[in-house]
DNA sequence: ATTAACTGATACTAAATTAGTATCAAATAA
DNA sequence: TTATTTGATACTAATTTAGTATCAGTTAAT
């Protein structure tokens, strides 16, 4: 079971790349080159990721992208509802036919928690903190 | 994102509706018809956890799948490793490119923590629970 | 003995999702 | 005016998930 599908990853790695530089406009071209993520794949990525305004864009020559945002705002959780949607332990894992009463299922509620947890786990991780955690690595 | 494909999730139902009847030798044929699981599919499941001794079969007439261990000894992070592999969050999510140093990789930790939450918080939930949660929900 | 109701084993197809590519128009800096 | 860059969008390929089909062998009941 993998969590994260690779438009995530590379989203995350992209914002890596983006908040170390930020202030300044990066290519598309530079950020694949520099983490090996498929430039066209990318290219897409950040489309979506424009749209959701984390980060912004220029045009033209010497363009390219940049991150505005508190890199401490952006969160796992954020990226993954993006890529992959939300978190969701399974639609509706216990119909009628197990549950016969749906409004006050138990399993429900188990199923829920779960998501819950999941989700504010990745919460917890945020574009800032793994910047931060990279460089302490790097300093090593 | 989808936690649970429908193989765990078919299996649990089986599982649970196995443990209702413990005991007794239940058929392919009625557990498909009384959870609302493709016959020839649950067959599959079924055999898949054959192999993993959760359950046994008796051939020929009158035959069927029992469930012999104890309920509370089966996980759904059991039923996801066997289903769907094991937990994992992404492959390796920051290569050489941006880690530099694989062996003591900070965001490498991060991620192993959030497996290791996920899938122990899998572990609370067996197919015992489930089976006294459906009871008392139903005697409502 | 024969037959109906079963599982064992395994191969196959279909649908959905994930991953990646390609193209062309428009913008901008040099 | 040209090289470099993004915007928009459509497309293909690979992989995974979901589901089907087949046939051999076992057992219980008649
Ligand atoms: S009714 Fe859907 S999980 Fe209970
Ligand atoms: S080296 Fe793989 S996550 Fe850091």
């Amino acid at each position: 079971m993998k969590v994260l599908t690779k438009n995530t990853d590379y989203a995350i790695r992209a914002l890596l790349a983006l908040a170390a530089e930020k202030g300044r406009y990066l290519s598309a071209k530079s950020i694949a080159a520099g983490q090996d993520i498929p430039y066209q794949f990318l290219r897409t990525l950040l489309q979506e990721m424009i749209r959701h305004n984390l980060i912004v864009s220029k045009e033209g020559a010497r363009g390219g992208f940049m991150l505005e945002k508190d890199p401490d705002t952006i969160t796992v959780t954020q990226l993954i509802e993006i890529f992959q949607g939300k978190v969701q332990v399974s639609e509706c894992m216990f119909r009628k036919q197990i549950c016969g009463n749906r409004s006050r299922c138990v399993l429900r509620h188990e199923i829920m928690r779960i998501e819950q947890v999941v989700q504010s786990e990745f919460e917890k991780v945020t574009i800032g903190k793994l910047l931060r955690d990279l460089e302490a690595a790097n300093r090593k």
